[in-house]
DNA sequence: CAAGTGGCTGCAAACGTTTGCAATGGCATT
DNA sequence: AATGCCATTGCAAACGTTTGCAGCCACTTG
């Protein structure tokens, strides 16, 4: 009834300074439907929807369609420097197809992801790209009343029904191990991740498996699991271990975060890292280069997974099945913290 | 014609399931308007529409009302880790209130910003906080037809005109040279950012002032300007800075990317730092407590940033006049980069 | 007791698109 | 010359809300 907005400029408006029925224009302004209106009709409307300075309204579009061309992406930290290179591949990928991406932030609080898929719900997003997923709560193949497409991405759930990306942990862990190896270190320790996130405890089982493959005659590297993907959980869990094996002269930490932790306990312990004790850390985050000892670590492709994943996604939304995962290949970036096995 | 999704639950079955006319349904389920039916009745809608399972379809709402809860954020570099936590707070402010926001990724191009622009207006955002300004494109007080209200953000332009959020460079700058001063430094020079952008010549003059007010007697410290805020320029810039004054004993950088850059030009020309030169950084990013030394840097607040910039576009939005910008302190964190001047 | 009042609910018109169908006209086919 | 076909355009009905207005009823008030 009351005209709330009377400013901006419909596709009637550009109607009649084209002199054209409003359907019209429609037509003529849709790619799509392009073909459908005579070409020098058509290139008269697009000037005038120029000249005029038409925008089309997406609200009036999407509920017309049932479609918004916007996708959420829901991520547990901003601030852990994972992301954002994930999020700008994504962002990236989905300009090219005019998809638009609404981020939330869930802070690792199941309250608040429910907020944000109820609000993602309401505005009609056509697809969702979830990095939460953790192992003991997992995502249903299609949240939303199933009417939204799901893709995960970093991490996955325990049901693996659920299309993901993901970088291959086993891999990326072999890497290192192998590296440590051929530097003649025997004596190789794990300081693993949270086992609820399947980063964590997949690079636990890659830690495991090489270690069986590459020395096969030793008994198993000691392990000890972080609480979280951090430098102070990092120190912690790298006190303890080195108090119990003494022995140990290199460290495969699940993460950068944990790594630096370690370097925290080695220079509290006195020890030097890398000439008494080798460190691996993994993600390459961006300080890798910049501590000192500069950190050697498994390179983690972020911003492809980030475009990876609006691929799989765009995908599901075209209507394609998406019954097969994308597994990216890490790889290994040597720096100084790794150094041959000392003699004893 | 054709019902493209018959899936999602309407006001309208809503209204069914509780013996109502669907305009009640609306009233009942939007708190504004609550009041205006019995409470009882309300309450009846309510539960009905929980047990279907019913979310608002926001392009009708928007539609009609002309407003979307949603806002638009602008930045130039996600992997920057400065905007992580402004997002965050950004993110975490509007949540209170039901926004939610869609980011836009510039990569420092002005095409791709336009067609971002372009892609937020479309979607009828109600909002726009931009972190993109650089002084020599002025953002206009409102853009998109002058319908959505812009604050600026951690930068501003050159007009002014426009709201922002900032942190007041002149006395973080300042905080960092008392700092250096008390350690009896009299020979310190500034590593500049890019005089294009707000924080790379406010800092600049912050130098001046500073440089005036606390060493009156000597003449002003030298200056060289950085061509980006990145570790290579900074190196660059360190280098071609200390080749012409051997006398300089400290350095404040404009920005912890560039101070890390004078690490490595120190250790190429075999300076120790702090021993025989001090460095200051500016951001308190993420791994300035990680490098070694760890760097001492001016801390800004991110997160608070973020938030202030929500809670004054949320008053823009609402009709307030927008007239006073929002700045706040920084503070310093000493680390283990500076040291006493060295006794010649 | 009539008239007014106010609280609640129903009615229906927008908001700006997209799109099936109908109408038109030109052209070739029989 | 009548018919059919195709290309192009116009027409109008949705999509799911919000909201001014009108109607209804139960009260209070003079």
């Amino acid at each position: 009834m009351t005209p709330l907005k009377s400013t901006s400029v419909t596709i009637r408006q550009v109607a009649d300074a084209a002199g054209v029925h409003f359907s019209t224009v429609s037509r003529a302004l849709n790619p799509a439907t392009r073909r459908l209106v005579k070409p020098q009709l058509a290139k008269k409307v697009q000037e005038a929807a120029h000249r005029l300075g038409y925008h089309a309204n997406a609200a009036a579009s999407s509920l017309r369609t049932g479609r918004s061309k916007v996708v959420g992406v829901i991520v547990p930290d901003l601030g852990s420097m994972l992301f954002p290179p994930i999020l700008e591949g994504i962002d990236a990928e989905f300009q090219k197809s005019g998809y638009m991406t609404i981020i939330g932030h869930t802070a690792n609080d199941d309250q608040q992801q429910r907020r944000i898929l109820a609000g993602l719900s309401e505005r009609q997003v056509d697809g969702l790209i979830i990095a939460t997923a953790t192992l003991d709560e997992p995502v249903t193949g299609s949240l939303l009343n199933g009417r939204v497409p799901v893709v995960l991405i970093n991490r996955t759930d325990s049901t693996g029904r659920t299309p993901a990306v993901l970088h291959d942990d086993l891999k990326g862990i072999h890497l290192a191990f192998e590296h440590l190896v051929a530097l003649g270190h025997t004596n190789i320790a794990h300081l693993a991740g949270p086992s609820v996130l399947s980063t964590g405890s997949l690079r636990l089982r890659g830690f495991r498996l090489a270690h069986q493959e590459m020395l096969a005659g030793a008994k198993l590297g000691p392990v000890v699991e972080a609480k979280s993907f951090s430098v102070e959980a990092g120190k912690v869990a790298c006190l303890s271990l080195l108090k119990r094996n003494k022995r140990v002269t290199a460290i495969v930490a699940a993460n950068d975060l944990l790594a630096i932790g370690c370097y925290e306990a080695l220079s509290e312990l006195g020890l030097k890292c890398p000439d008494e004790i080798s460190v691996t850390g993994y993600n390459n985050t961006a300080f890798s280069g910049l501590v000192r000892p500069a950190l050697t670590t498994v390179n983690l492709r972020l911003r492809d997974m980030g475009i990876e994943a609006a691929r799989m996604l765009a995908g599901l939304m075209s209507g394609n099945a998406g019954n097969a995962d994308v597994v990216l290949r890490p790889s290994l970036v040597v720096r100084g913290s790794t150094a041959p096995a000392p003699t004893r």
